[in-house]
DNA sequence: CGCGACGTTGACCTGCATCAAACAGTGTGG
DNA sequence: CCACACTGTTTGATGCAGGTCAACGTCGCG
């Protein structure tokens, strides 16, 4: 399996043993680059195998009453499609944000090597409680927020997320998604997530041009988002 | 660990082994009954036992920008708290909606459990991937989704998964739940949902009243609320 | 009988959607 | 090197779904 971000991860939350690391990074892979648009897992598909996203962005969206929604962003290390395992189906596109790197790890290897090791289950079943807890802050903030912290707490999100697998530095990272991307994850419109940014850049919060962003006043955000990095430690 | 629903459903799910059913039915539990309102875990708690809800309701909820924003309902079976083996604090409230029933496992014991018999592990991981299946799908609904058809769907959703569970006969079915408690989940108003509830009515396709709920034309109530029961296998 | 929780109704208001058009940056072909 | 097409951002005008406020109805319960 694709070391580096995930492992990494995984050591730090799930202790694993010394022949549980070395079984996980010896798993078999193949690699698979995609372009801004392709879809790395369509909906309906039984896949046959795990994506582990190496570089790049995935999202995870479905057309819902004739709006796109997205439902899950995916930063590099994160498996979005680790739920195949249980469930034979998945119903949402996994589509790439920009260009992306992405390691397939067949389900029958990665089954066998998870009888083999059971700390590894109890590892990526970790994994799947981390992704819940995301959605769960999804939920709240669709559901309660008005637009300004929306995204603000979008935005800090993400950030983390990234600085967890050394992809951000003092909260400046390389973002290739477009404010209809954001429009889509937060069930706003272009227009008015336009507007919200705009809010945020005049208020000297942020930084977004040609693809980089910038969070300048990280505290100012999350107070305004009202978010709190925990769930996803 | 309390048998019933919860049993059945992984035995059906995760094709448990003989001796890993003997292990599950033989976890030690305590019983603690639930009045309405009452909170079955607290936001901030550390919990050393997980929780499996035996018989009634439970909401999850969170004050988010002076809403009671709601992110999951709770029915006998699941286990709202399983998470918490993974990470050390609950960043919810867990409220009981009607009286409940639920049985504590403690940690320690389970955890030993599921050492001894991995394809437990498993299947509760498999539980894990349900719920946030069921997350995925809340976000889709506060983001996308038009009040009449979230409200439809977020009665679909409960009625499929109390079906699930033998506590619904043809869509008819006993629901404690205020127009409040619908209000906080759907991220609406009480007077919205008011308004919504009796468009449905208006048009035949439920009844509710004093706690009882029936879905009087299924179909048609999926076809509104672009409901499809796969993401609760 | 009175109180409190819940449901219902009407009037009014607003945050965000929608529509439309212009602008900026970037890649492509002639 | 320019014309253009295309994608993404920005701006303005207008509309509406759903929020808010306020009051009343209704039922169960101490």
């Amino acid at each position: 399996m694709p070391h580096q971000r995930l492992i990494k991860r995984l050591l730090t939350a799930g202790r694993l043993s010394e022949s549980e690391q070395k079984a996980l990074v010896g798993l078999p892979y193949a690699v698979r680059n995609l372009a801004d648009g392709d879809i790395a897992v369509h909906q309906g598909e039984r896949p046959s195998a795990c994506t582990v996203l190496m570089s790049g962005f995935l999202s995870r969206q479905r057309v819902i009453s004739e709006r796109n929604q997205i439902s899950a962003f995916y930063v590099p290390g994160d498996i979005p499609d680790l739920h195949c395992l249980h469930v034979p189906t998945i119903d949402h596109d996994l589509c790439s944000t920009g260009p992306s790197t992405i390691a397939t790890v067949s389900h029958v290897v990665l089954r066998q090597v998870l009888r083999d090791f059971p700390g590894l289950t109890y590892a990526l079943w970790g994994e799947t409680v981390i992704q819940a807890a995301i959605y769960r802050e999804w939920v709240e903030n669709l559901g309660a927020r008005a637009a300004l912290p929306r995204v603000a707490h979008l935005l800090c999100e993400l950030s983390t997320r990234m600085q967890k697998v050394g992809l951000a530095e003092n909260g400046k990272m390389n973002l290739p998604f477009t404010q209809a991307d954001f429009a889509d994850a937060c069930g706003l419109s272009v227009v008015h997530v336009n507007r919200t940014i705009q809010e945020l850049r005049r208020r000297g919060l942020i930084d977004w041009q040609s693809q980089t962003l910038e969070l300048l006043q990280r505290a100012e955000l999350e107070f305004i988002g009202d978010f709190n990095e925990e769930y996803l430690h």
